[in-house]
DNA sequence: TTATTTTTTTAGACTTGTCTAAAAATACAA
DNA sequence: TTGTATTTTTAGACAAGTCTAAAAAAATAA
């Protein structure tokens, strides 16, 4: 079907559509950790197969093919990630390496019959929606904690970075996914924002408050 | 650590080492479809990885590293179809392919919880031993069923053509693992094995006698 | 033992995906 | 608008793994 890389630069692509319209291909050299000249290479590939949309120093897009696919890598990466954390109780902070290895084996029969055996979960460990076999997802607008309201009352539902040492530093401050949360003040000094949950109230930084999404 | 290719290469010469002292080029070759030119070249690298014994026209044989290996990625292929009979339903039939792509997914903590989260099973659905992390198991004498004596009575425990078409064929005949058997009769004209089985006659080819395995 | 056949290795080439260095196009600043 | 800086592409090279064709070694037969 489709070989490793191939798989990766679509997935690349697809991520950074989400922010940007026309992706630079500079900005996919940097999210792979490889060199501008290669994505060029790479990209007139996925072109001639019909998977993104392509002319010379004009950036990139996928087809709807191309983001089919895109879907399909998403879809199998975080129903891997569910099934690590949720069946082989790993931590949030721990699966995404293994994921990313895991989401290439090829079969949907076994990706539709692992959906099944956990029961059709919509979200990972990290509350990012799961693609259902067509691609569909229901879009929970989700804000970062940064840009609500003082005194608006949430539930912890994702986050933006996704490293290991974010979600090790939420662990610890046991804000995890689906704590309830409300605003109560913004530090005028540096954007430090004091939450209160289960009664008591923590400060995290602008930084935390930015990458650390809820649901109103 | 090793590529996907050299994977592939010490888990054939583990296979034919089984059954053949030094393993020839011709024979790696056959086994993974490719040729013996191309064996040669891979096989002075794991060579040079300390992987395999190897001097020029003389065949080659796994050291105790590469057998470690090969013993590893056998006990991920073999854990995998388990879990995919076990957990998601698949026939045994249905696996191997799967499991081919799965077993080199390569982290060792990922495998040792997938063990424990099916209890740490000891045998493949096929009845093949499963490894355990050091690479042991335990080697139980299994005979072809056309090798034994009348009347000897025994339970089926493993095949040697592991191919789609012979399982299937064993699955229709109810000819399964676990399954009592008593071998009742050859026929001198053609070698077919008549077996008793659940106190009905089955009666099999010389071939099926050939490849179906049996514990006394 | 010598000749013939078979097996294995060598030599050179091709593909995929990558890189560096240089050229071309675009974007930005004065 | 012209010159400079940045981005992107081109050109050529390289590593891994494969192939074909030819040469070398080993096995077999007469």
């Amino acid at each position: 079907m489709n070989t490793l890389a191939e798989e990766n630069y679509l997935k690349a692509i697809y991520k950074l559509s989400l922010t940007a319209g026309n992706v630079s291909t500079n900005q996919i050299a940097a999210e792979l950790a490889t060199k501008a000249s290669s994505v060029t290479d790479m990209v007139r590939k996925l072109a001639e197969k019909a998977l993104v949309n392509y002319t010379r120093y004009q950036g990139v897009s996928l087809t709807k093919a191309g983001e089919k696919v895109a879907l399909n890598i998403i879809r199998r990466h975080r129903l891997w990630e569910y099934f690590l954390v949720e069946k082989l109780h790993f931590k949030w902070d721990e699966v995404h390496d293994m994921a990313e290895e895991m989401e290439h084996i090829s079969s949907t029969e076994l990706i539709d019959r692992l959906d099944a055996f956990m029961g059709h979960p919509t979200r990972d460990p990290h509350g990012d929606p799961i693609p259902d076999c067509d691609g569909n997802f229901k879009v929970t607008e989700l804000k970062p904690v940064s840009t609500v309201e003082i005194n608006t009352a949430g539930v912890i539902s994702g986050v933006r970075d996704h490293s290991a040492s974010f979600l090790q530093y939420l662990e610890r401050q046991q804000l995890t996914i689906g704590k309830h949360i409300i605003i109560k003040e913004v530090i005028s000094y540096d954007n430090a924002v004091i939450l209160e949950m289960e009664n008591t109230q923590i400060q995290i930084s602008r930084d935390v408050a930015n990458n650390l999404l809820i649901a109103l």
